[in-house]
DNA sequence: CCAATTACTGAGTGAGCGCTCAGTCAGTGT
DNA sequence: ACACTGACTGAGCGCTCACTCAGTAATTGG
């Protein structure tokens, strides 16, 4: 692995789990073993090596839901969602360090004044509502779901499921044990009665 | 107001907004019109000040449900849940930059290390959930409600509201829009079939 | 083989931070 | 009048931080 994705990858660990205010350069430096000027020299400054974590984060989500549902089908959108909810859960769990990062105030408060930040923020985040929006108006159109508003049912549904990866990134609550009540309270949420 | 009153409400709005880091004893001095020596004179520490926010918070709060629920009645579990609902949702809007801060990663890290820290947030969390879970066991009790477990679901519940209100905080949807949405979504998971 | 380019280094810099402390000042009891 | 107390001040201290820069090492291409 080259120099500069070891920064990114520690830098990644540094400011998902300790913030990006209270990772410094020097603890970067000395996890990876670089000079902190190796890490300017690539990233120009500090700003940018969260910019640069989150381009990374945006493209590996988008590529992996797309990767997933290649080819798939679904015998309804129920169980679509069913799927949906456990392979969110899944990628949560698989990159933790950068969905803990996309849970901290910074990189929202940093999108108020960075275009760029915004931009990527904004493709996560369409990224996961429209695919449980999908299977919300796939499972309307073949008759498992009720009729409700699809797109704000999503959003509802995108808390519920962040919401459980919160609860596990806290370890306030064992996460798991709540995995089998979140689906069926989304089965009893969305069914058609 | 007293200065210690002034110093306490502009440190609640910087440590919502900015995050711990970000807010300066400087920028809570000139707010206020306080020294910056002032500041530390009635708190000690800028640590200290983030404590006695907090426990601040816990205090109204937990005061607040307390008076809501006063003598007050409900025709139904299902009722009282609508009703939890919307006072959660009215009094984070009145007390916006307390959740705020409560919604902010660094008091839960202060927490791991400060057992006073934590002490205060397990207060605000418990009060929370607890009180979905009376409304639950009560929906259970006069068969407005399904069978499931009533704690887990009362904690589904807290993603579900929680989740809104930062939609609200972060600005990325209207969360005025989602209100009757979420209120449904909740009716149909939690409803005797 | 040797420029030229790219990758990397780490002591040093200056800005900004939380906090200290010697001191002012208004209010109160005697 | 005086002593005492608690509220308050702000220049200054020590320290940490992101970032600079002059220089070195490694890699590449003609």
């Amino acid at each position: 692995m080259s120099k500069k994705e070891d920064i990114l990858k520690a830098a990644t660990a540094l400011f998902a789990h300790k913030g990006f205010q209270f990772a410094t350069m020097s603890e970067i430096s000395k996890l990876t073993g670089a000079a902190e000027g190796t890490i300017i020299y690539h990233f120009k400054s500090k700003e940018q090596l969260l910019l640069a974590i989150l381009k990374d984060a945006k493209t590996r989500i988008i590529e992996e839901f797309e990767k997933y549902f290649e080819g798939k089908t679904f015998e309804s959108g129920l169980s679509m969602m069913e799927d949906v909810v456990s392979f969110y859960l899944y990628l949560a769990g698989m990159m933790d360090e950068q969905f803990l990062l996309l849970q901290r105030h910074y990189p929202y408060q940093l999108a108020d004044t960075n275009p760029e930040c915004r931009e990527y923020l904004e493709a996560i985040y369409n990224c996961l509502v429209d695919i449980f929006e999908k299977a919300i108006l796939l499972g309307q159109a073949d008759g498992s779901m009720a009729d409700f508003h699809p797109r704000k049912t999503a959003m509802i549904l995108f808390s519920m499921v962040d919401g459980l990866v919160r609860f596990k990134n806290y370890n306030l609550y064992d996460a798991g044990a709540l995995y089998s009540e979140l689906i069926a309270s989304c089965r009893r949420m969305l069914r058609n009665a």
